[in-house]
Formats: C-alpha cells, sequence, structure tokens
DNA sequence: CTGAATATACACTGGTCGGTGTAACAACGC
DNA sequence: GCGTTGTTACACCGACCAGTGTATATTCAG
C-alpha cells in the first residue's frame, strides 16, 4: 500500500537484524522476516534478491544505526581517556545482564559463517567493528590519550574478549573484571 | 564390521568435530558426517540419539584431546610468564594465518548456538575455556606469576579478543600486536 | 553353537525452506 | 486517466535433511 518504498526498506531490514540477531543466520526464514515485517515474502523479494543480501543490506544499516547512537552518547562527564573506557564497559556489562542476551550481533553471524569469507555479512562486520575502532580512538584522542590508535585496538580486543567470555560463561564478571584491572592500571 | 565399538564412536566423533569445526553446526548434515567417518547413518543413530548428542559428545572428546596436546606443550625454554604467554600467542598466530582458519570451533559453536542455553554444546565449551584458563593459570603459577589466576584471566580475555578480531579482519595483527604490547609491558 | 552387539544397505517419511509464478490491486506522478 | 511502482494473496516447486523401518550380515564372548 504505502507509496514510499523507503519505509518497507526499513521495516524489513529492521525485523531483519532483530531476528538475525537473536538467532543467527541459519535458524531464521525469509517467512519469519516477512511477518515481523508485517509484509509478504514476495515484497521481500521484490526489494532484495536472496537472504544473502538481506542480512547484507540489514547489517549495513544496523551498524550505522548503532554508530549513530554512540556518537550521540558520547559521555562528556568522562574526562579521562580512563574514565571514557570504564564507561563503555560498564554500559557494556549492563547490556549483557538483560535476560537473553546474545553479546554483538555481528560478531556471531561472522562466526557463523567464518568458512565464507565473501559473504556480504563478513564486508559489513568487518566495517563496523573498524568503525566503532575508529571511534573509541578518536574520543581517546579527544581526551588527550598518550597512543589513541593503540590505546583503541587494545582496548577493543580486550571487549571482545570479554564479550565473548562473558556470553560462554553466562557472567558478566569477565567485563567487570576487565573494568576494574583497566582502572586499577597507570 | 568392526566389533570393538570404540573405535567407531571416536572416529565418528572425530570426523563430526571435523566438520562442525569447519562450516559450524547448521551447515553440516548427518550425512556428510557419516561419509567422514566412513560409517552409515544408521551406525551414527546407532551410538547417538540426535545431532545434539553427537556434537555435545564431540565436543567434550575433542576438548579433552586438545587439552592433552596443550600440557604436552607447555614449553620448558620459557621460563618467566611473559615468555610464556608469548609463545603461546607465537602459536596462535601461526595457527590463524592458516589458509581457511575459522577460530576456535568451540566459540563458534557456541555463538551459532548462543540462544539455546541449553545445547550441549554450551556445556561442552563453557567445560573447556574454563580448563584451559586453569591451565594457563597453572603454567603461571608455576613460572612464579605475581597473581597466577587474575594474569590468567586477563590472558584469556586478550586472546579471545584477539582471535575474533582476527577472524573478522582476516588480519593476525590483532594477535602479534597483542603480544608486542605484552612483552612491552612490565 | 548360539545369541547379543555392531554394522550395512537402502528405501522412505515428514517436514522445512529458499525462491518463483501469476494475477490482481493500490497509490502516486504526470 | 494512465502507466509505473509497490504490494498482496496464495499456490507451488525442488531441494534438502533429521530421523526411521526393516531385513540382513559380521563378529565375538561364553
Amino acid at each position: 500500500m504505502p507509496r514510499t518504498s523507503d519505509a518497507t526498506l526499513e521495516a524489513i531490514q529492521d525485523a531483519a537484524f532483530a531476528l538475525f540477531f537473536r538467532r543467527g543466520y541459519a535458524r531464521v526464514t525469509m517467512e519469519e522476516i516477512a511477518a515481523e515485517a508485517q509484509v509478504t515474502k514476495r515484497t521481500l523479494y521484490y526489494h532484495f534478491d536472496s537472504k544473502d543480501a538481506l542480512i547484507g543490506a540489514a547489517l549495513e544499516r544496523q551498524g550505522a544505526l548503532s554508530l549513530q547512537a554512540m556518537r550521540r552518547w558520547s559521555d562528556p562527564a568522562a574526562q579521562t581517556p580512563a574514565a571514557f573506557l570504564a564507561g563503555l564497559l560498564e554500559k557494556l556489562a549492563l547490556w549483557a545482564e538483560t535476560p537473553g542476551w546474545t553479546g554483538s550481533g555481528f560478531t556471531r553471524l561472522t562466526l557463523e559463517l567464518s568458512d565464507l569469507p565473501g559473504h556480504p555479512v563478513r564486508a559489513a562486520a568487518r566495517a563496523h567493528k573498524l568503525a566503532v575502532q575508529e571511534w573509541i580512538a578518536g574520543e581517546l584522542a579527544r581526551r588527550a590519550a598518550a597512543d589513541p590508535d593503540v590505546e583503541a585496538e587494545a582496548f577493543c580486543v580486550m571487549m571482545e574478549g570479554a564479550m565473548i567470555l562473558t556470553l560462554i560463561h553466562g557472567d558478566a564478571r569477565y567485563i567487570r573484571d576487565l573494568r576494574a584491572r583497566l582502572e586499577a592500571a597507570p
């Protein structure tokens, strides 16, 4: 019905991401996505050639959205690099403690498709993780970090690892301990 | 043909792990596992009730095997905690650079099934990661680390994160940089 | 020799799912 | 109004796949 194709497109991408995010790639069906987006399966295929193309587009959109949300946040109260990173980890811990948390959708989907290097998901995830790392480096630079790029990379490595272990063990201690270690360090 | 059920059992578990490891859970079929193990599908179901049960058993076995391999290694030339960890990361980097590398099978499968907390894969992965962390803590203790448990946790977090980012970006720099950072630190 | 355990061969079921075909309908731009 | 674009409704296909049924064969322990 709606004349503006954009709204439908976004509804589909958002529904797709929500489902892929929660249950991975293989176990989500096109029928489900259509239902979630309140649209016919035929409409899905009118806009996207395949499930692969759809998830690619959905991840690109979500990457842009979540980066935007991050930029909007960017806690001004945190004046030192350490305080900024501590704030980030605290938000992460709270998120990780929500029931049914399944980690980062990008990481999850990349791993599910890790034997398919050319898959659209891979490129979208790569771009997103890179953008996040660059954003962190920028925030560190603004707070006069000694070496923003190196510190951002080190932090992203630790953050990613803490998320994985939190998920594997079902215990956000890995995130909180990381925060404590960072605050104890110079 | 063979009457010793154990040999068949192990062949099945090994074949199953090899396939699940490379291609995840959903995209591996029981037929494939049977073919890889040189056994009939019917034999698979003689020994295991379901695909879920099989992957659980396969991961348990693989966890024990790889832990055993680790213990056998345990580089005696590395006398300090830092040297030990650096050696570990170097091995990891080499592994990560083998073509077609898809990261840790345990992490990958846990993430693919991260919305299914009761799945056998989850328990097996948890047990394995815990055993690895404890082994590292033990090795650190033997080399007179100040706080082996804390250091082992911190290291596991970084190692896991470095593996994930190496996989996402297709660049083992994340592992090598981590090694460099650890060697530069006190 | 016998019987239980292990294995094969192979057809089959029941369900799922990505993707298509087709006809018709709604909304808008011009 | 008229053609283009977006959308529905719905049946359908072809492939795949977990798991089963059944009958038969091999091996070995007792």
